[in-house]
RNA sequence: GCGACUGUAGCUCAGCGGUAGAGCCCUCGGUUGUGGUCCGAGUGGUCGCGGGUUCGAACCCCGUCAGUCGCCCCA
């Protein structure tokens, strides 16, 4: 190894690209188990989509503004970048558009309502920070049908939902918010807003959280020009959050707008949080304040926070939207979705040392090699242990059983297995925990 | 894309103009087949990179790259 220190290529994370170390990762696929689980209980199907679609497909719904990352082949000369038979790919920045283009491309063959679940990576472009990553897992699950869909789905997504961070076993309390875009933009139109400004001013609406209501309405006079009895109107709804359904309707009716559109999302929400009522207090709330992206969502939408720490950002999230495939296929297919965001979550739990590391390995018990030429004996040993079903690791070398045992100690194996060696001709088998040594018969031992 | 701060050993950091340091980790040893402690020894660094100032730069200046946090946006 004459390897210049030059010629090193020094290692370290990249930006955004998050990686565990096994006693973590142990936990991180549980957390699949778990989600996987609930999602599979209420009936929804399992499919995986490639991590790249074509662009054009990516960018059909609009959401050019996402930071996508394109494909590249290394070789590519300039002959084959003009070459136009090849399609540009990009690697999916959600889980719901290649979704769309699943369900036009497969249409025939799926059976309506389709429910499906998906645990994939995505990745977007996004500058990397806290919570924020450049590539990591979403867990969706979303209903889409054939012309209409029950708006009984609308209240199944923050269920599921609920259920699932119940499993996870979280230290903090997480809160779903669910709103509804019709009650908000026809809120914002019942008060003469225009159409075009409905965007600009449900984003600054969205920071009432973050930056406080005095700073919202100097940012919608400031930046959007409203006047002030214009600003605080519309921010008096987005003030509206609370538990029991009835209240918050009348808290919105009692603003005295008036706007079909409105009453439609009212109706709709009433719906959806009545359906919820069961759950306990402040779990699942209505929250007037929940904006979400404005892309395809228009109807049912949804949020998920940690509590004690709002600033984090989303958890999870989702939403209504009336028509997803329409860039793909001729038909109109309304749907509901949700996703949990599973590395964001995860990483504030490691961040946080709210995980008990587990063990490095999932070995159960270690093979002593006693000396090179007591290898046959050794090996002979652990296919007997494995092939009762133990997670049996057989020690690469002949070394001091003193390294022997520093090792399974440091890999936290619960039993190290001593084979009969010189001098010795039973087995033995000692108990890491309580260093209490036995004779024992691989065979039949119980451990 | 914009702004602030930070880059010294594998990790956490000290040093802040005069020949590179600590703790942890790792390796070896404290005799015979027995791990968590303790003791001793050792390996390991282009001080992010490139210029400049200086007799002399890890340290000062400029640039650059990377990282962290915030804005934007979002899981």
């Amino acid at each position: 190894m004459k390897n210049k220190k030059t010629s090193i290529y020094k290692a370290k994370a990249i930006s955004g690209y998050p990686e565990w170390l096994p006693e973590y990762r142990v936990i991180e696929l549980q957390w699949f188990d778990a989600i996987r689980s609930v999602f599979e209980s209420y009936g929804y199907s399992s499919i995986e989509t490639p991590s790249v679609e074509e662009l054009d497909a990516l960018m059909a719904k609009g959401a050019s503004d996402k930071e996508i990352y394109t494909l590249a082949r290394l070789q590519a000369d300039e002959e084959s970048k003009k070459d136009k038979s090849d399609a540009r790919l990009a690697l999916h920045f959600d889980l719901t558009v290649p979704l769309a283009r699943y369900v036009s491309q497969h249409f025939n063959n799926l059976i309506f309502p389709f429910k499906r679940y998906q645990m994939q990576r995505v990745w977007r472009g996004e500058r990397p920070q806290k919570g924020r990553f450049r590539e990591f897992y979403q867990c969706d699950i979303d209903v889409i049908n054939i012309d209409n869909l029950p708006l009984h789905f609308d209240a199944e997504m923050p269920r599921v939902m609920h259920e699932i961070y119940q499993k996870l076993n979280l230290p903090e309390k997480i809160q779903i918010r669910i709103s509804n875009r019709k009650v908000l933009v026809g809120y914002l139109l019942g008060l003469g807003i225009a159409e075009d400004m409905i965007a600009d001013v449900t984003r600054i609406l969205d920071k009432i959280e973050k930056i406080g209501s005095d700073n919202v309405v100097k940012q919608l006079t400031d930046d959007l020009g409203l006047d002030t009895k214009l600003a605080e109107q519309s921010l008096a709804l987005s003030k509206i959050r609370g538990g029991k359904a009835k209240e918050l309707i009348n808290a919105v009716k009692a603003l005295g707008v008036n706007n079909d559109l409105l009453e439609q999302g009212l109706t709709e929400l009433f719906f959806v949080l009545d359906n919820l009522s069961d759950l306990p207090d402040g779990d699942v709330i209505g929250d007037l304040s929940i904006v979400r992206g404005l892309d395809y969502y228009t109807g049912t939408i949804l949020e998920a926070y940690i509590v004690s720490d709002t600033d984090f950002g989303a958890v999870g999230s989702g939403g209504r939207y009336e028509d997803l495939t329409g860039s793909f296929i001729n038909k109109k297919m309304p749907g509901i979705g949700i996703s949990i965001g599973l590395t964001r979550l995860f990483s504030w739990m490691v961040d946080g040392g709210h995980l008990e590391p587990q063990r490095f390995s999932s070995t159960d018990i270690l093979v002593v090699q006693s000396s090179s030429e007591s290898y046959e004996v050794s090996m002979q040993t652990a296919n007997i242990l494995r092939n009762r079903g133990f997670n049996v690791e057989l020690f690469h070398s002949a070394v001091k059983i003193k390294k022997q045992l520093s090792y399974a100690e440091k890999k936290g194996i619960p039993y190290v297995w001593f084979p009969p060696f010189e001098g010795v001709d039973v087995h033995e088998v000692k108990d890491m925990k309580s260093r209490v040594q036995l004779v024992a018969d691989p065979e039949n031992y119980i451990f």
